[in-house]
DNA sequence: TTGTAAGCGTTATCAG
DNA sequence: CTGATAACGCTTACAA
């Protein structure tokens, strides 16, 4: 009972022209008379009917369609990236085909091949999970731009078709590491719960701050959380242990809201004051940081600037046209109740 | 200088076999003998080819790909649902093609025609924003459902196509509002930010459970809050602002753990103590209800659990199998420190 | 301006 | 077990 669905030809039929002329409205190209237009236009709204996308997939090589990959797609920093980019996309003309990896390497890998067998037109690297230390274990990228190309946010690789749009982590970690140490804060712990690329640059902002300001730093000033991105609780008592061990630090910075949330539980949890007694700074200026009372001072990476500019980025490579390999913004901190910065 | 992609004639040149016979071993399908699939394996992994997937649309009418709609994918609770989908969805073989409507109906629909003129084999309407008190409004998801199946999370449309899968509101928001009434907390203020079909069960839920605990209610206990998601500050002052204007309360009920924290944040600004003076309950039990002190009590609907149900369902129906057309699972409350509710 | 016909790369039916 | 060959529905030279 199954109608047989409306096909170009049923069109070409309607309106009394061939399936070619038919095409050409579709595609509303070249030297098409009125007259016909009107027919054909009449037999599509008449049938209802809407091309074949994998016809039209075959005869094109392409079915409009994006890679979106991602280790957790429902990690908020990550989330928003995804929401910003599909958006951008849409508006483009491009779908959006999700992938959630996790974080191994081997999934990441799994990923990829299944996005490039499913033809997608480039694909987006969303979180800086995906570059890894070892230059070697970024094969993988390489691998992907030479079928398709390849944006990456905030993180950084090498390659011919390899596009990367990211925000200075190494800068703004620096310069609010730098504003707190010079707010009087010198016990300043770092608080990080990743080993990728920009992890690795947010450290290294917040060595070099503590350098520059004539502090030195011992490595247990380097907390790593190894836990799920949402585990608040364990994160604080985390914080709880090191300073019942015996490391005295009366400020935070942490590479993600959510160690900084939770650093502030453990400040409060202590009684201490914020910002007066204890401060902190947290990354990405989510949500997150005006959950608390005092609100987060956070560093707003921009992400949404970063979205759109990657997918302009994306679509100029897309149209054949010469585009920057490397883009970088600035961040911005923001300040707020858990910190008294001094002015620039 | 591209070369050429490889396709199934060239493998079936290299390794001497027929096209069909490619295509067998492919698909794994009956009748090969191990030795010619040996050679077209062979041939295979040689020249790393990989069949097109346009062409194989083509032919099997399907990509595998469901469609996965969502009012905004960076919402905490409709992200996670996402993830949940997409892990799922991916398991199964088939890609998620994410499209984030917003809000207005118009949006909604032009999302549907785009997903179904890319031949979705399904859709999945994630968050009961898609439908609508009135029902003329909902005649865009019936339409849909004559085209693919059709999935709702947490709402419900009646329909041929149709299948549905919620947590129960009703039941989730009555039972905590009595607990929390037997609890010695009367003057209760229902705080809401949605006018969806989930919403008004979970109102329903408050409005019946006042009323079998002997309270009457007035309009101005309900709350809503019309601003961004994400805009605790908006929500708190709204309260700040409702209390001040002469509303009695000491209790507020919220359909969204950003609106019961936006609550918490009120409650400790105006120094009252919870759970002792003053008690919150929220919904959705996410990351949200950790991130204050004392820890918001919430409702956990299950959303990984209706995820895998809701995919294993659409599962079943693209494989023809009689599937239940609407499934519900009930809710936990579960309880932390913004409460101190009576043991069933 | 329009039509003809040759792809695009599979899968599936039917013979053998 | 294997091979021809006809779909699948569209785009696009090339002709007219």
């Amino acid at each position: 009972m199954k109608e047989r669905t409306v096909t170009i030809y049923d069109i070409s039929e309607k309106a009394g022209v061939s399936i070619a002329t038919v095409s050409r409205v579709l595609n509303n190209s070249s030297n098409v008379s009125d007259n016909t237009r009107k027919k054909v236009m009449a037999a599509i709204k008449e049938t209802g009917y809407t091309p074949n996308a994998f016809a039209r997939g075959l005869g094109l090589n392409t079915m409009k369609t994006i890679g979106i990959l991602t280790a957790d797609s429902s990690d908020l920093y990550l989330a928003k990236a995804i929401y910003y980019f599909e958006e951008e996309l849409r508006a483009n003309g491009y779908d959006s085909l999700l992938c959630c990896t996790g974080y191994e390497l081997k999934d990441k890998k799994a990923a990829i091949d299944l996005l490039i067998s499913k033809k997608v037109d480039g694909i987006i690297f969303v979180g800086s999970h995906f570059v890894y230390p070892d230059a070697c274990d970024n094969k993988y990228i390489i691998n992907a731009s030479e079928k398709v190309p390849v944006m990456l946010l905030n993180a950084e690789v090498e390659g011919d078709n390899i596009y990367c749009v990211s925000s200075d982590d190494h800068d703004s970690v620096y310069r609010a590491t730098r504003k707190l140490v010079e707010s009087g804060f010198r016990d300043v712990l770092y608080f990080y719960n990743a080993n990728s690329y920009s992890a690795h640059l947010k450290e290294r902002g917040f060595r070099d701050a503590m350098e520059d300001s004539g502090i030195k730093v011992t490595e247990r000033q380097f907390q790593y959380f190894d836990g799920s991105n949402e585990d608040v609780h364990g994160m604080s008592s985390q914080l709880e242990k090191t300073a019942s061990a015996g490391l005295k630090f009366s400020a935070v910075v942490a590479s993600d809201d959510t160690l900084a949330l939770s650093a502030v539980k453990y400040a409060q949890s202590r009684g201490y004051k914020l910002p007066e007694e204890f401060a902190v700074i947290g990354y990405n200026n989510s949500m997150l940081t005006n959950c608390c009372d005092p609100e987060i001072t956070s560093i707003d990476n921009k992400v949404e600037t970063l979205c759109k500019h990657l997918t302009s980025i994306l679509m100029g490579v897309l149209s054949g046209e010469e585009m920057p390999k490397k883009t970088v913004f600035k961040g911005e901190i923001v300040e707020k109740g858990t910190t008294r910065l001094k002015k620039d």
